[in-house]
RNA sequence: UGGGGUAUAGCCAAGUGGUAAGGCAUCGGGUUUUGAUCCCGACAUCCCAGGUUCAAAUCCUGGUACCCCUGCCA
């Protein structure tokens, strides 16, 4: 259940005074894919409905044919599908659907003496705007006839001018503080073939004149955007009064979700994907929606995440870490337990002439889970990060004549070290049968040369430089180079499951897109370096 | 003296006049054959300055900082 915020109180309010059935909206353009921001849009809006029994609709805020695409309208449903929310017939609207309805309004509008054809230049326009200090002026068309004004555009509507000649305007005011009354501008001509209508209009509404009447039309109550439409409210309310509808929707804002290392806006996720950084919408290092589904993020997850970062008016840059940490809480419950070597180093085990097997469970905590068979041989492979030849930096791996655990299965000495050109071949070692005296020893993970598969995995670490990659201009100078890394080892033999634990690692995902056997690691363990386990490691044998 | 917003710990965030929830991070400690997990503990007088009150993060006055607004984008 949604955690109570600021907007649960409005409703709840709302809801005693006027005993209404509330209903919300999630209403993105579709001109690119879902995103993480997006899907606390959704979580806000679908959860609110859902706990105070109300409903929500997916509309598609479709009124720019120029930047709407049909694709995205699927990708769209497929997201908000997996996440886990219900679509139907009845609550996917579109926007495009009311564009008569809009037309019949801003009739209406004109007859009111409300609305006026303007055949100022773009440039003029905004010339007459004025700024922030500067009091706009009316323009020269601003007194035109209702007839004149219903006879232009019926001809704008009819195709006869061109982008940019003339669009309707309201007339507001001018000298408004808010800019954004200054007799704004509710339709333009589009000469460019909508998506979905074809070429029947190229006369299209713009955001503030359709947003309203879109809620209005599908009887939202609480419409629920982002803070940056705040100025834009009183426009909204503006239009609603002065149509003929019977239906008033209220409008309330919330802060955007920003999240550190990471970067959102769709410009500039295109600017990443056309400069091959990434291999598009749903690379797993995007926190697009597919792309986190394709790394291994869970809807749950993702709901997890959004309950906990609350809904509040302040904006705010949420630590990557919680959502690391949400995914991480919920990897470790479900995943089983593997183990596999990523940058492997062979080590010949010289006294084991049969080999040694034991079954260990697949979940330290989860019985449930059941038990696999592993075994030990004379040649295995262990993680070259956990050998060093001379104790150095606070290691806790294998050292030259010293001895380390193995993971599940006895004490290894490491007797030698094999090289060649300088370069370490193998080394060799002793196995002793663990006693307790070994138990302060550090551990190791491996996993035996005859027993375990080749295998690719894919490192996939956070893609900017920059704690705030939106305060960069050139995002290409901040990209982390090692954002993707691609290692060659082994693992384990496993069972038909997709997500695992590799020990001492992090978890995996198996990556059925490749040809060869490849894991994409999801997220990495945490690295806890508390003294209290400091003092653990200190003791070697 | 443009307008609209927001200020509670390193990052989020509850609290709406009765003496500062919770999460992440950090720091201590314990359990553990994963430096994981798990468990225990520590960690803020609430942007500033005045005022009202027995009592203020909450009310009043005056400041300060940051965000949004000059698309025929949404």
């Amino acid at each position: 259940m949604i955690k109570k915020n600021f907007i649960c109180k409005i409703i709840e309010e709302d809801i005693k005074k006027k005993n209404k059935k509330i209903k919300t909206r999630f209403p993105p353009e579709p001109n690119g894919y879902l995103h993480i921001g997006h899907a606390k849009s959704i979580y806000i809006n679908f959860n609110i409905a859902k706990k105070y029994h109300g409903e929500c609709n997916l509309r598609f805020d479709d009124t720019n044919p120029q930047k709407e695409k049909k694709i995205y309208i699927k990708k769209i449903i497929q997201d908000i599908k997996w996440l886990g929310y219900k679509l139907t017939n009845n609550n996917i609207k579109y926007a495009s659907n009311y564009f008569t309805l809009y037309y019949k309004y801003a009739k209406q509008l004109i007859k009111k003496k409300l609305a006026y054809i303007d055949h100022l230049s773009l440039q003029k326009i905004k010339k007459y705007r004025g700024t922030f200090n500067l009091k706009g002026i009316n323009s020269p068309f601003r007194n035109r006839s209702i007839k004149q004004n219903l006879f232009y555009f019926k001809q704008m509507k009819k195709g006869v001018y061109n982008e940019g000649d003339i669009c309707l305007r309201l007339k507001i005011n001018m000298k408004s503080n808010n800019l954004t009354l200054r007799d704004p501008i509710i339709y333009r001509i589009k000469k460019h073939q909508h998506y979905k209508t074809k070429k029947q209009w190229c006369i299209y509404p713009t955001y503030d004149f359709a947003h309203c009447i879109a809620d209005a039309i599908e009887k939202i109550t609480h419409s629920i955007c982002t803070l940056e439409f705040q100025n834009n409210r009183p426009l909204y309310e503006w239009i609603l009064k002065n149509i003929n509808i019977d239906h008033i929707p209220q409008q309330y804002e919330f802060a955007r979700l920003n999240i550190t290392y990471t970067l959102t806006s769709k410009r500039k996720i295109n600017i990443l994907i056309k400069n091959n950084v990434v291999s598009g919408w749903d690379d797993p290092r995007l926190l697009t929606i597919s792309g986190m589904r394709q790394r291994g993020f869970t809807p749950s997850v993702i709901y997890n995440f959004c309950k906990l970062i609350g809904v509040s008016k302040q904006e705010s840059i949420i630590d990557i870490n919680i959502l690391e940490e949400c995914l991480r809480k919920e990897l470790n419950i479900s995943s089983y337990r593997l183990m596999a070597v990523l940058n492997p180093l062979k080590v010949k085990i010289i006294n084991l002439k049969k080999y040694i097997y034991k079954y260990v469970p697949n979940h330290p905590h989860d019985i449930k889970k059941g038990k696999r068979k592993i075994i030990l041989t004379n040649e295995i492979y262990i993680d070259k990060k956990d050998f060093q030849e001379n104790y150095k930096n606070n290691f806790h791996g294998l050292i030259l004549n010293k001895k380390i655990k193995l993971r599940y299965l006895g004490v290894l000495k490491c007797l030698n070290i094999k090289k060649k050109y300088n370069k370490i071949i193998y080394i060799t070692c002793k196995y002793y049968k663990f006693e307790k005296k070994y138990k302060t020893l550090n551990i190791i993970h491996w996993v035996s040369k005859k027993h375990s598969i080749k295998s690719k995995f894919i490192i996939l670490n956070q893609l900017f430089l920059k704690k705030k990659p939106n305060e960069t201009h050139d995002i290409l100078t901040i990209i982390n180079k090692k954002s993707l890394i691609i290692k060659k080892g082994y693992v384990e033999k496993f069972q038909k499951i997709r997500i695992f634990q590799f020990e001492r690692e992090g978890y995996f995902k198996l990556n059925k897109n490749h040809q060869d056997l490849t894991f994409n690691r999801i997220i990495s363990l945490k690295k806890n370096l508390n003294k209290t386990k400091q003092k653990h490691a200190k003791k070697k044998i």
